[in-house]
DNA sequence: AATATATGCAAAG
DNA sequence: TTTGCCTATATTT
């Protein structure tokens, strides 16, 4: 069940566990057979997130360092383009030795030996370090797959499960190009625009709280992003969006860049500010998809408005309003958002 | 055991 | 605007 931030983190993780190795390809299910076996044996050199899309970048496996610059756009580099959809999940599990071990639903759950925190950018083509280490099952306990696996990625160290995807797919570079042409700014992603977001919005009827979901508007945010940064700025969702202030608008694009980079970062949506939540209190388990860091946010007060339909409104006490709106659940508050 | 639900999207009507 | 699709999990029968 993963927004923007959560295909981010998992790019990273990519990153970390397998980024220079040769890995083995292959689809449990069946179902991307010919997919696997184009990517079976090549090298993972770059793994990269626009919004909720996926791409990890395969070379050649003999390509050398010094061919490793300019990767990102090389011919012959074949992109593995995944999007989880509402419930795709990669599912990790590695050896003692690996970097660290992240056992996912949706989003790393767990992770041996991680370091406080994952670098906030993933690395740069220049930074891949080649290895020639040889993915193995000798060395430590491969587990059989669980369900229906569209792939699975085993590396030097750990092995990753796809499952439930509503995109899996080899692509060339020009088609990852044309994939992202259709994609707006991702506040996430350093390149993001927010001028282009503005733009776009306060050119359109639409209702802001549609173009939020519009992936050629913003990409990578999702239900949960949209009722609370709408919350957050005390906007209605239902206002046109070329009635909104565009300097709202782009208050909109900065508080999007610090909730989506801080859910990339802890692994969870949390967007309450802590005078909004409740006593601080150890009850309630923490929201999933954390590290489970020590004062983690429970659950219950993660949101302000996401469903939270029929409960009071943490800020004026109404009860939060819930509407269905092009098939997907819409949640505010009429008094707070105006 | 069956059903409902989900942080999504594209194609069809 | 509605339908179909991908799958695991929680809830209900």
């Amino acid at each position: 069940m993963p927004e923007g931030h959560t295909v981010h983190r998992l790019a990273r993780t990519f990153d970390t566990l397998y980024a220079g190795q040769v890995l083995r390809v292959s689809s449990p299910q069946g179902r991307f057979a010919d997919g696997a076996g184009v990517l079976d044996g090549r090298r993972l050199v770059v793994s990269e997130a626009w919004g909720k899309q996926l791409f990890l970048g395969f070379a050649p496996a003999d390509v050398s360092d010094t061919q490793v610059t300019g990767l990102t756009r090389a011919p012959d580099t074949l992109w593995l383009r995944t999007h989880l959809g509402l419930y795709g999940a990669w599912t990790f599990a590695g050896a003692p030795d690996a970097p660290e071990v992240a056992h996912a639903i949706g989003a790393p759950r767990r992770r041996i030996g991680e370091r406080d925190s994952l670098p906030s950018s993933a690395p740069s083509v220049s930074d891949v370090r080649i290895t020639s280490v040889t993915p193995t099952s000798d060395t430590w306990d491969v587990p059989e797959p669980r369900g229906q696996v569209r792939v699975r990625l085993l590396g030097a160290h750990a092995v990753a499960d796809l499952t439930g995807p509503t995109a899996c797919e080899v692509i060339t570079t020009d088609e990852k190009q044309s994939v992202e042409a259709r994609l707006g700014p991702d506040p996430i992603r350093d390149d993001g625009d927010p001028a282009a977001f503005v733009a776009r919005v306060g050119r359109s009827r639409v209702t802001i709280g549609q173009q939020l979901m519009d992936q050629a508007v913003v990409a990578g945010v999702g239900n949960i992003y949209r009722a609370e940064a709408l919350f957050r700025a005390g906007v209605d969702p239902l206002r046109p969006g070329r009635e909104v202030p565009s300097a709202t608008v782009r208050a909109i694009w900065d508080d999007l860049v610090v909730l989506m980079r801080d859910g990339a970062d802890h692994g969870a949506i949390v967007t309450t500010r802590p005078e909004d939540r409740g006593p601080a209190g150890g009850r309630g388990r923490t929201r999933q998809n954390t590290d489970g860091a020590p004062g983690a946010v429970p659950a219950d007060q993660a949101f302000y408005v996401y469903h939270r339909d029929g409960l009071p409104c943490r800020v004026c006490g109404s009860p939060v309003l819930v509407k269905e709106l092009a098939g997907r659940n819409l949640f505010w508050c009429g008094t707070c958002q105006t």
